[in-house]
DNA sequence: AGTTTGCCGATTGTTGACAATCTACGACTT
DNA sequence: AAGTCGTAGATTGTCAACAATCGGCAAACT
């Protein structure tokens, strides 16, 4: 009595899903996806009946998905009005800035402390990965290695509430970069070179450096923001 | 037609609350405070009906206020199981303790180049209480001093991704320490001595100063805390 | 005796209907 | 013509009923 494979194993992942998810948990992925991906505009309204027919399922799941999400600061709830995706203007992003860059000073910090060995190793292939993309200047490729060289260190520190705190605050500087197009203008050599030596002083345990170059980075991340600010909009290649 | 009083203003005020608030907030509100005030206990179960019953709303309104207080790591939701008051380890609050004291630095060090002539009054007349409750060993007042003062000193970052973020962090603290009581264990006159200093090195625009001296009340808190701990139960007077 | 199976009450998950509120648009007044 | 009022449609807020799931208990089976 085996059924058609892909089927089988199609239905059977969304019985699993549903097992320990319930719908407004998986509304709530699925919108925040779609907000940090950027696919819907910053600023935008969302309307509950829309989403709710979109996703197959009625008001109640999408509405508790909001509520979580308002929490996230992903988006902003205004009563008898409706849900708007949240736009962080560049003061905001500024602050937010701010706070990233001492978060991920600290994870710097444990990380060189507490990372191991086949992490370091990871990291290593991550940065690999970033110089194969510097040539073909594929800026999309390259933003998602970032990404995934950042949350593996954040995992390494071995904290669970500076982990949850990085992501979100992450998800929010999203928010604005999205806007401002901003990801093609890193530079990304320079960037590259920022990953090398945090690699080199984690590894080496050196904490105290560790945790001054993720500092720097970040906040010479934010520098680069405001240069392409100054510039009109670069080109998109 | 002047109405009673106390009636009129209590329902004016109720009905300018829902003019702005949904139930949703509110119930968020209300649950939170009661959470973060050890009302109900750490690991509770929290039944939808009971507590929608208790508010005089429907269950709705209440599963919305949940997810928002879950996704504020306030309580855990298991799906088909319920919601608990989320209990807190003392690995995870060692791991909480060291993502406050970076925010703490921080706030430190905005709050000293930012902060207004008249919050450094405040500031003083915070401490200036907590010298007068010294005497009268009222930990209870004490504390909601402490909460005073360090609330005011991240307003005055002037940061709201900052002061999110720490409200965040230090509810989520308050999960723990109400647990272990150790309200009553913190070394108030010591504690006040430090608060009295980082006035000072912020009144002086020391911004460095600041940020180090917040850092390690932070870190000193949490090894009082330990010592609390080490200690069998410290007698409540 | 111990394990398994099938029910039962309680609780959560989801839905659709109803009430309240806002926004847009057009008629009316000045 | 400009502004105001009022109505209609759409959207959100709330509720109560229905469906699904879980945990415990007892009966049946090995």
């Amino acid at each position: 009595m085996q059924a058609d494979l892909s089927k089988r194993s199609s239905s059977a992942q969304a019985i699993g899903l549903l097992r320990e998810h319930s719908l407004a948990t998986l509304a709530q992925r699925e919108v925040g996806r779609r907000i940090v991906s950027g696919e819907i505009a910053g600023g935008a309204k969302l309307n509950e009946a829309d989403i709710a027919h979109d996703l197959g399922i009625s008001r109640g799941p999408v509405r508790e998905a909001f509520r979580a999400l308002d929490q996230a600061g992903l988006l902003r709830v205004e009563k008898n009005r409706g849900v708007f995706v949240r736009e962080v203007s560049l003061d905001e992003a500024n602050e937010i800035y701010e706070v990233r860059a001492v978060l991920e000073g600290l994870i710097g910090r444990l990380a060189a402390q507490r990372i191991e060995a086949d992490e370091i190793e990871q990291l290593r292939a991550i940065v690999k990965k970033m110089h194969a993309q510097e040539k073909g200047r594929k800026a999309q490729a390259y933003f998602a290695l970032n990404v995934e060289f950042h949350d593996l260190l954040a995992r390494a520190a071995r904290n669970r509430a500076l982990l949850a705190n990085y992501r979100g605050v992450v998800n929010q500087l999203d928010l604005y970069r999205r806007a401002t197009l901003s990801r093609s203008t890193d530079n990304i050599p320079i960037s590259t070179r920022d990953h090398e030596a945090i690699v080199v002083a984690v590894a080496a345990r050196d904490a105290a450096l560790a945790e001054r170059l993720m500092t720097e980075h970040v906040l010479q991340s934010r520098q680069r923001l405001h240069q392409a600010l100054r510039l009109p909009a670069a080109s998109t290649p």
